[in-house]
DNA sequence: CGTATTCGCATACCAGTGGTATGTCAACGA
DNA sequence: TCGTTGACATACCACTGGTATGCGAATACG
């Protein structure tokens, strides 16, 4: 109908370049899907959101996004699986400003806390992801992505004899715990001072590693 | 039709009782539905499961379901504070063992522990809980429920200046958090030593607080 | 250059889901 | 005894994720 005629032709319109026009478009709706969808899972949650609502958002059809995802569940993944890089990255960036394996430490978690604080990465990481994925799923995702930085800097300062000999398995879960829970806190916390405070109390649970 | 007089024979059999039949067939019809659905919550997750496997496992109807709930997630919620309320408890006796105040935290920390590395109750405390209620509620039933015995334990070593003084409510979130993180990964865990290698790095995070 | 093919969607449709409005019968109060 | 009410049961609805099919423009091919 005169529907379909408008969606082929504005698809046409954005995209004149000769080589792999078909290409591009195709990386343009999937850009545009994930994009809208993280907006609106980070907004009012996975299950608050419908697909009707993302592909209206993201001006397609439930085809394409049947075209470039499994379903509802696969699309979130792939919202998670950006999210988490994003956060990893920003842990790795902070503890390459420092030299000293431990401080690599000490900055990684710090910039861990910061990054999950945001409310709208949140959602999607810490909330949404273990109950939409299950939450082995959702952890091998997120060592993949940030808990894996965790992990080796407590193996190196294990190795090093700066922390005392043990299993950093254990150790890094419980950190990671610690923060996410920390962070999910801090968002919904009213008083400033609390950021500080718990940068303070993780700076000192660390810290108190290097004593056995 | 024969399939309402089915059901109204079956409750009619049940309670002959002659003072409150009533009340004793209504606290009936809503423990079974609290048990199945829990079961089936715990099993599944609160996703995977729907209203009409719930009322068929209770052997009651969608009308008797909403009679005494709000909604489905109404009826979670009831699940979840049946059971933070049984961890709780558990937790609260686990300390109680103890006179020492250091000691209740460290035994009602071992006991949470225990309790939440449970399978069943995982899915509907630590993975569905935040999601279907939001983290804020999530967080006041958790509060009201557990996390109140180790921020009280937390204030209690505080003041007694056994911990070095400091806010107890970032402490008690970064703990809190580690141990429901730990929990999960325990469930997860194929080598059996790493219960007790999270207990002792559990025991070595608590003992470290004792130092500034 | 024509044209067969494939790719990237759009449309139409479906089974199942949570939720609601209404009906009904037994217990209870008077 | 009898009207009232409480505790459901039934029937129905709007909507949701998912699927099957159709179609037209880009590309591969002779």
């Amino acid at each position: 109908m005169a529907e379909r005629r408008e969606q082929r032709a504005r698809r046409h319109d954005m995209a004149a370049g000769h080589p792999g026009v078909r290409a591009r478009q195709r990386e343009q709706t999937r850009a545009r899907l994930l994009a809208e969808s993280r907006r609106l899972f980070a907004a009012r949650g996975y299950a608050a959101v419908g697909l009707a609502e993302i592909v209206e958002s993201a001006e397609v059809t439930k085809g394409a996004l049947y075209h470039h995802f499994g379903g509802k569940a696969e699309l979130f993944r792939a919202v998670l699986e950006e999210v988490q890089r994003e956060v990893g990255e920003r842990v790795a960036a902070a503890a390459e400003q420092q030299s000293d394996p431990w401080e690599q430490l000490a900055a990684g978690c710090q910039a861990f806390l910061t990054a999950t604080t945001e409310p709208d990465l949140q959602r999607i990481m810490l909330i949404d992801g273990p109950a939409v994925l299950g939450w082995n799923e959702w952890r091998a995702m997120d060592e993949a992505a940030s808990a894996r930085h965790l992990t080796e800097a407590l193996a190196v300062l294990v190795e090093a004899e700066v922390i005392p000999a043990q299993p950093v398995a254990p150790l890094a879960r419980l950190l990671s715990g610690a923060m996410n829970e920390a962070a999910l806190w801090l968002a919904s916390s009213t008083d400033p001072e609390d950021l500080a405070h718990t940068r303070a109390a993780l700076d000192r649970m660390l810290r108190a590693l290097r004593q056995g």
